[in-house]
DNA sequence: TGGACGTATGCGGATGTGCGAATAAGCGAA
DNA sequence: TTCGCTTATTCGCACATCCGCATACGTCCA
């Protein structure tokens, strides 16, 4: 895999990176994954004030993760990409890895 | 899939999130994923001055994604799971198809 | 031990990000 | 149009992050 030239970087920063860094991002992703919510019950589910949802579904949608369709005077939010909790999965399970490995280390230092 | 225990997204985000949320720490996990190399070497091909490089990297090892071993004066670095990168190439696909997604709904308006 | 090479760190400033509180704006029903 | 429900936005502040510069630290070898 050749190295990846800036500009294709700044996007792959951009678009996705910065979207999945901040907790409750995360958390509106998995819950979206789980089925598409409106803005009112995401906020209740995860027991986040309204506008603080509706800023992280602001950014979400503008990184193109997220879409959003009315449907009465609510908005439903879905994700574009179901894979995206993939690629969050998939981090989980580097990290339990690295933890693992981590520990063992520590533990062959104890003995 | 269960929503996350909000402890476990605080380490994903601490650990993994963070870790890729900089274009130049994505440079550089491509650039040891391609192979282990010293800061130097590093801040070299990457164009980067050196202290720049250091602390990312040091960023990078706290979270357990990159280890560093000596090698005489100086350090090298490899990734601890190569996997990580291949999180990135997801990341860049998942961008890929809804930019085109994007486009076409442009299009679709222009007619 | 002194010097050269390679790496890490401290500091100050600039920039970016997230939040609370209040409020504006959009939609539907009567 | 007016009210009620839902969502979006504005403002100000606190906090984190990144960088350049200078410098300290580590290691090796003469």
């Amino acid at each position: 895999m050749p190295l990846l030239p800036l500009q294709e970087i700044q996007l792959l920063h951009n678009y996705v990176c910065q979207s999945v860094n901040d907790p409750k991002r995360i958390q509106i992703l998995y819950a979206l994954y789980d089925e598409p919510r409106h803005v009112t019950a995401l906020a209740e589910l995860l027991d986040m004030p309204q506008p603080t949802v509706s800023r992280h579904l602001a950014l979400l949608r503008q990184r193109l993760l997220v879409t959003a369709e009315r449907s009465g005077p609510a908005v439903v939010y879905r994700l574009s990409d179901p894979r995206i909790v993939d690629v969050l999965e998939q981090m989980r399970s580097i990290l339990r890895e690295v933890l693992e490995r981590q520990a063992e280390v520590l533990d062959e230092q104890s003995e």
